[in-house]
DNA sequence: AGACATAGCGAGTGATCACTCGCTATGTTG
DNA sequence: CAACATAGCGAGTGATCACTCGCTATGTCT
């Protein structure tokens, strides 16, 4: 009745590893790092608990997968949507970054640096990840138009900024959001930036 | 041998929440807020677990009593130093700020801020805390002399938004940090916010 | 087809969780 | 001092944790 789909060893394990990280990725967004426990990624992953740990070693095997996939998937749709944009209007830019910080697979990646700073462990892990979101980040800055109107540094120090800025900001809007106001925050530091002096 | 001190019901009761209350605060800013249980904040208290539940009906109402006295000693503190300042140069704002979210107790903040966002009843607790650190900040910003060259929306986006780049750089700081670049980027940041246009 | 290797299963295992309960210690009230 | 109330103790309790192990299921190799 059912049909078999006669699929490799290769295929087979390829395929749960790949539903294992991807559950393991929802789980940290969706229920956070302390509940993402094996039970659940494997549940998730509609596997076995014992099966999981056919082709991982241990939980902190399994979230470094995720933790690797949640930068690379972040980066990819980031560069993505820089390149569909037709001009790189600064606004546009940030609305951008904002759309990736709010993104549900970040909150994934906050879970991630939060329960990194109690835990040596996962902290040895994480430590070489986040030195690469890092370094991808300011790559980026100094790949945008504006950075041949600015010195590097300053470039660095606004693009650090901002991502930050709409860091902080994601994080508190888990308690205190406030929608309605975003857009215009928005408009104003643009135009902060743009040159106009406040004071 | 050793001395009674003979206290009365009244001062046992209070000196024995607030002791449980600053361990709690100690553990959620050494250990997390996963690994901040009952056990681990009675041991840090110096009273047995089971004492613990004699005044606090559950592990949720002492972490709300934590959170709102690491609420009330970071405005404290902040305004203490707000008030030592002999003037209100922009950066010397910054750099209080910068000391406030780097501070150890605001770690315990983050803590909680991030366990919220996937537990609800911390969060139901947690909200009007948070709401109230909110408006306390932007009612900070707004006593300022630079209030008054300002229009109040775009004084506020500048708090605001220099508190969460603030947030953003400490959380992130625990992965991945850059003490050596701080400062100049304090300086940066104050210079484009003093007007002079970058492109 | 038969021998072998890998994939997947689910019932353990000891540790730890929030919380309870019967008890003793200390302070209060008359 | 006696009767009582509150403070504090620590051994439970059932649930859940990461992880193991003996087993079966499926794919591979000759």
């Amino acid at each position: 009745m059912t049909e078999t789909p006669r699929r490799t060893q290769a295929q087979r394990r390829e395929g749960t590893i790949a539903a294992v990280v991807d559950a393991a990725v929802e789980a940290l967004g969706e229920v956070g790092y302390a509940r993402s426990t094996t039970a659940e990624i494997a549940r998730r992953a509609g596997i076995s608990q014992g099966g999981l740990f056919r082709h991982f070693e241990s939980r902190l095997d399994v979230i470094l997968a995720a933790a690797d996939r949640v930068r690379a998937r972040q980066f990819d749709e980031f560069r993505l949507g820089l390149a569909s944009l037709e001009t790189f209007d600064l606004g546009d830019v940030v609305r951008l970054l904002r759309r990736a910080t709010r993104a549900p697979i970040n909150a994934a990646w906050y879970e991630l640096i939060v329960a990194a700073r109690t835990d040596a462990d996962l902290r040895a892990i994480l430590e070489p990840l986040a030195q690469r979101y890092h370094r991808e980040i300011i790559d980026i800055g100094r790949t945008l138009p504006i950075a041949e109107h600015l010195p590097v540094t300053e470039l660095d120090t606004i693009v650090l900024g901002i991502v930050h800025m709409l860091d902080g900001e994601a994080l508190m809007a888990t308690v205190h959001a406030h929608p309605e106001q975003e857009d215009v925050r928005v408009e104003q530091l643009v135009r902060i930036l743009s040159g106009q002096p406040l004071f």
